[in-house]
RNA sequence: GGGCGCGUAGCUCAGCGGGAGAGCACUGCCUUCACACGGCAGGGGUCGCUGGUUCAAUCCCAGCCGCGCCCACCA
């Protein structure tokens, strides 16, 4: 036990708790014999940096891991970085391209070792600055998706998968990333609007009896077009239908086909058919009878026009850009004199989410997970509750996705990443296997073998998170202790992207959900309610704000804010007013220590006697109550104002204020122990409630209020919800001298009554126990409401009246005393307290409301009613009084 | 086109069947021996609008008006 310091820095205790909790141990401390409690921290990007989203997650994950270590259960809290394929490359070749160099310079080998460079160098930013907001992972089995042991538990899936028949090969359209040049997700792609233009082209038809109009948003790729679709029910069309056009600019000849694709009230009903461009034409193609291999492909990995199979593309057009190849192709059209009309239109787009490159429905082959089938387990999972989704709300949106699921390209044209087991003989055969000997083996030695070149989707493997870093596919210890993990924190951004992942290789791999809670919560924003973004430049650094005002205020802000299912504007004054109760907190301790109060020796409530402490046991009790029930809902800011409340109003400003009086003004020396006793248990489980989410100020005031070495807060225990410890006899006579002190108080301040002046206080209608409490409360009374209590009748002057309950108190104060304001004050009273009788006995005169309502309702209008007209009695009795 | 959410004090948000709360901001007083990153007292709300259900609605239902997000192939 050692003596605060005055003012308390956040950034002088931080570093060396969390040092001292990390070389200690103490985030996994030996419990094998206890319940465990697991949650697996979404992994950032290695490169990456703590943004104020991470800050948000972590510290509700943080919450939840150090309370359940302090409800003494076996609390693992698994930590690790993702190798995040395509953002962590394109850092690199950035960095690159600053030095005028690009990655094709080098071979893939060459690169991906500059990548394990970067990851070496810069790999270490965010776990440090996870330590820096406290949070308590188990460090000691920090785990990376690209470590020996992951990749393994990759390379199985994949083999495993393939082997069911869950991962295939296919050649179809893919979103292609002209920029990344690589295959992307269905997820990866964002839709936005744009302006553009509907293009109508005259096509002639072959025999020269006519022409047929279709439109398009996409001239360019006439080039590749393989039919004119209408349809079936169309008419005007019935009698051509089967006929050849033939294309203007390739003079291609390609059929009028029918497809209920075609939408007759759509521009002319006839729609030019691109299998090889657009995913609606590919299926259209695929009906017509077009096997996806004869399907023309007009464009290359950089979406510039290339020829196609049947070398119809004029030269003048070959290499040109996308765009360009558009304007050539409309200016051509024109010119030949077959352009019929252009039209604005908005137009929804594609855009890669990391590029921001539109993106191109492309014909390549690429490796495909059965996800229709992986999703079933999933979908099940949700509806019988085996996984929980908080808020609910969300469930509706994973059963939309789910349960319309596409095939999820799991293929990428990166060098950095998860490198696919699957090679190619010269017998035209696949081989997938763990290792290029086995696939030797399988193809026989007379097969030459090349490895697909390609690598997996980041999310392929990070979807094995919550087992892989457990030790699978050993059976390890770890993994049978702590899968199914306990509860997942994500945001809803990543519900399709990552949970809902998790929980389709969980199921498949591990026969059960990766965990029974997936809670999610939403996005922090910009103070104006805007998306934080680099580009927008409104970003709010979550290190700026603990250098500011310490990690536990940031926490703390993270916590209260987050009620279920909203997102959270970023509010500096507030983060400002948690630092603000830090200090709070750590003045009580100060004034605390200087009282002679420090560590409680039980954890249990010590027996007490005076009303004030069992008042405050009883107060503290209820506490941890409110607070066992937040954490059961995962209400974080329910759970944070309780504790906020209860330390601010409860605590520093009635237990140590009404204490004050015992420990300093010659009480008897029991009810100084007394007192102290008590106030060194609340403190030290207000210090244990707190610590979730205050880790750093609470730990240091719980090693400053006493000698524990052996028994730090972050292994403390949880406080006990012993009702049998709740006085309510007490609680009614603190309840009823917190009435007195804020009636006297309010009543003074509003009469300008001076702050330091005494007014004696007679006790006019009270009856011997009202007195006798008074009498009790003297020294608390006198230092808090500035009374005093005179015995006798009040003399025949001018008063301050209080009606409290079934008395009415007479404070006589002649010289100081405003009549009039005093008059005022009263009728201001009585007319509020009779509008609220008579609002009850409208109520109460209401047959209806006596006969239907809840009995229990009637019953506390009666009384509340009854309470209400006394008082105005009082009341009105007072006002007569004074003339 | 479907789905989700939001609209409560000047601001940021809780509450969600029995008559409205917090933090910040604001006003007045207080340099009281834990704390001015403080104490005490106070002002401020037809709970988006319109109907309905109910003895009773901010809270449930329907419609509308504003705002936001997600999903979806309209060429």
């Amino acid at each position: 036990m050692s003596e605060l310091p005055k003012h308390f820095d956040p950034a002088a205790i931080e570093a060396r708790w969390y040092a001292h909790w990390e070389e200690g141990g103490l985030f996994r401390p030996e419990r094998d014999d206890r319940e465990p409690f697991t949650i697996v921290n979404p992994p950032p990007n290695v490169t990456g940096s703590l943004h104020i989203g991470h800050a948000l997650d972590n510290t509700l994950q943080d919450i939840l891991v150090r309370h359940q270590r302090l409800l003494g259960k076996d609390a693992l809290w698994v930590v690790g970085t993702d190798h995040a394929g395509i953002a962590t490359q394109m850092v690199v070749e950035r960095q690159l391209n600053e030095k005028q160099q690009k990655r094709t310079d080098f071979s893939r080998e060459e690169f991906v070792e500059k990548v394990w460079e970067w990851k070496e160098e810069s790999g270490g930013e965010i776990t440090g600055q996870l330590r820096r907001l406290g949070c308590s992972m188990d460090w000691s089995n920090e785990r990376f998706t690209m470590d020996e042991g992951f990749t393994k538990a990759v390379t199985k899936v994949f083999v495993d998968l393939y082997n069911d028949g869950l991962i295939y090969r296919d050649k179809r359209l893919v979103n292609w990333d002209p920029g990344l040049k690589t295959a992307i997700s269905d997820l990866e792609v964002e839709n936005s609007e744009i302006n553009g233009h509907f293009w109508h082209f005259s096509y002639p038809l072959e025999d020269g009896s006519g022409a047929i109009s279709v439109a398009t948003t996409r001239p360019e790729t006439m080039l590749a077009d393989m039919a004119v679709a209408v349809h079936p029910s169309d008419e005007r069309y019935a009698d051509i239908v089967g006929k050849n056009v033939r294309l203007p600019i390739t003079g291609r000849l390609v059929p009028i086909i029918t497809d209920e694709h075609a939408d007759p009230e759509l521009g002319s009903g006839a729609v030019k058919i691109t299998p090889g461009h657009d995913f609606n034409d590919f299926d259209v193609g695929k009906r017509a009878g077009f096997k996806p291999a004869n399907m023309l492909n007009m464009l290359d990995a950089n979406a510039a026009v290339c020829q196609t199979a049947d070398g119809l593309i004029p030269d003048e057009l070959i290499g040109m850009d996308r765009f360009d190849a558009r304007k050539t192709v409309v200016e051509l059209i024109d010119a030949a004199g077959l352009l019929e009309q252009v039209e604005d239109r908005v137009i929804v787009t594609p855009y890669g989410d990391r590029s921001n490159v539109v993106i191109e429905p492309w014909l390549t082959d690429q490796w495909y997970v059965d996800a229709e089938t992986l999703a079933q387990g999933p979908i099940q999972a949700v509806r019988d509750g085996t996984v929980e989704i908080v808020p609910k709300s969300w469930e509706k949106t994973f059963f939309n996705w789910m349960e319309n699921i596409q095939p999820w390209c799991v293929s990428r044209q990166l060098w950095w990443g998860h490198r696919i087991p699957a090679w190619y003989g010269d017998d035209g055969k696949v081989y997938v296997a763990a290792d290029e000997a086995e696939a030797q083996a399988q193809a026989g030695e007379d097969v030459s073998l090349i490895q697909d070149g390609d690598v997996l989707d980041t999310w392929f493997s990070s979807g094995l998170w919550p087992f892989a870093t457990l030790g699978w596919p050993e059976e390890t210890e770890d993994l049978k202790r702590h899968y199914p993990n306990s509860v997942l924190i994500s945001g809803f951004d990543i519900l399709f992207f990552w949970d809902a992942r998790m929980m389709m290789q969980g199921m498949h791999f591990m026969g059960e959900v990766p965990w029974h809670t997936l809670y999610l919560h939403g996005l922090v924003r910009a103070a104006d309610g805007q998306k934080m973004s680099k580009s927008k430049g409104n970003t709010v650094d979550p290190l700026g704000l603990i250098d500011r005002y310490g990690a536990d205020a940031l926490r703390f802000f993270m916590a209260a804010m987050e009620s279920q299912g909203r997102d959270i504007k970023m509010d500096e004054k507030r983060v400002e007013g948690y630092r603000n109760f830090a200090t709070k907190l750590w003045n009580a301790a100060r004034f605390c220590q200087a009282n002679g109060i420090g560590a409680s020796e039980t954890l249990e409530a010590p027996d007490a006697t005076l009303p004030v402490n069992r008042w405050i046991i009883a107060e503290t009790i209820q506490t941890i109550q409110q607070l066992d029930l937040a954490f059961a809902d995962l209400r974080f800011d329910g759970a944070a104002n309780t504790i906020y409340r209860f330390v601010w109003d409860r605590f520093c400003d009635w237990y140590l204020e009404l204490i004050k009086p015992v420990l300093q003004q010659n009480s008897a020396l029991e009810e100084i122990e007394e007192t102290q006793m008590v106030a060194g248990w609340v403190l030290d489980q207000i210090l244990v409630m707190l610590h979730p989410f205050m880790p750093f100020v609470t730990e240091e005031l719980w090693s400053k209020m006493g000698d524990r070495p052996d028994y730090p807060l972050i292994t403390a225990k949880w406080p006990l919800a012993d009702a049998q410890a709740m006085d309510e006899d007490a609680a009614k006579e603190i309840d009823w001298l917190i009435r007195l002190i804020s009636q006297t108080r309010s009543a003074r301040s509003e009469l300008n009554v001076p702050p330091a002046a005494i007014m004696g206080m007679y006790g006019g209608d009270a009856d011997d126990e009202t007195l006798e409490r008074v009498q009790r409360f003297r020294f608390e009374l006198s230092r808090m409401a500035r009374t005093e209590l005179v015995r006798g009748t009040p003399p025949n002057e001018p008063a301050l009246q209080l009606v409290l309950d079934g008395t009415t108190f007479v404070l006589p104060l002649a010289k100081v005393i405003d009549l009039d304001a005093e008059k005022a004050r009263l009728t201001k009273s009585l007319e509020a307290t009779e509008k609220e009788a008579l609002s009850l006995d409208k109520r109460l005169s209401n047959p209806q409301f006596v006969e239907k309502a809840k009995p229990e309702a009637v019953e506390k209008a009666r009384a509340d009613h009854a309470e209400k007209a006394a008082e105005a009695e009082r009341l009105k009795a007072a006002l007569e009084r004074l003339g």
